[in-house]
DNA sequence: CTTGTAACGCTACAAATTGTAACAGTTCGA
DNA sequence: TCGAACTGTTACAATTTGTAGCGTTACAAG
């Protein structure tokens, strides 16, 4: 049975701009979307529909009709992909280390410590009521 | 002054096979890295070449000529770009919060509690000592 | 029921990118 | 001086991208 692949196809610097717009405002029309990017990248309505029917074919969206509208939404939500493409990171430039990641994050000024331990205490935190009621 | 450009032209597939050799073994020649990828992606010397030389026509790689041959070596270090990448990912995928992309890896099982607590302690360490003996 | 309008898919295409490579020139080393 | 080892130049077909024209279809209004 046809798995999903791993890795979709990437997107075009294009793509990604119309991707960028349904990660943040949600399921929309093609003309809301060139409503949208009509500064940033002004595009025929013809076009804008070309992108995200490529969109929906390389598997990053979805479409429902409503009236006779057609409703894109994310198929990969934005965490997924977030995911995704940290761990492809994570193997190609960090030798598959996360510390090594984090470690450079917190170099890098991306993390403060101080935000580092507060996370982490959060987390344990989490962590600990999980264990007394595990939610799924 | 023509400064650097903030986002390097992006990385075909093949293009992104060979950095990946460079940024795992080190500075290389055209022939030790096709030798690497015979069995990946075998080609002939000439196409190994033009692709190291695209390579650094984006700015990725420099050569040194060691006797005849050129010595590939990466111009953007892994870890840079390991950290580039992920500003991305924060940006455009996380809503730019930090957090949530750590979040995320939490929830993804990259990294567990145990790690970030270890590493928070690790950098605050570092961070102590940084103080009283700072670095460059 | 005819027709205007909104929305869609189909088809096209030129420009740029990619993957592949042949070949000719250059330079040591024997 | 010759050949082997390397290089740069140039070429090209296949794909991918950005852009869009158009014909079609389905309501909504008259």
């Amino acid at each position: 049975m046809a798995r999903e692949r791993r890795t979709r196809r990437a997107l075009s610097p294009l793509e990604d701009t119309v991707m960028q717009v349904i990660w943040e405002r949600g399921p929309s029309t093609a003309e809301e979307i060139r409503a949208v990017l009509a500064r940033k990248a002004p595009m025929k309505d013809s076009t804008a529909r070309t992108i995200l029917r490529r969109l929906e074919d390389k598997g990053y969206l979805t479409h429902a009709v409503s009236r006779r509208t057609y409703v894109y939404r994310e198929r990969v939500p934005a965490a997924r992909a977030a995911n995704q493409a940290v761990r492809q990171v994570i193997d190609r430039l960090c030798g598959g280390s996360v510390e090594r990641l984090l470690l450079g994050m917190v170099d890098d000024r991306m993390i403060s410590p101080e935000q580092l331990e507060e996370l982490a205490r959060k987390v344990a935190q989490a962590e600990e009521l999980e264990k007394q009621e595990p939610r799924s």
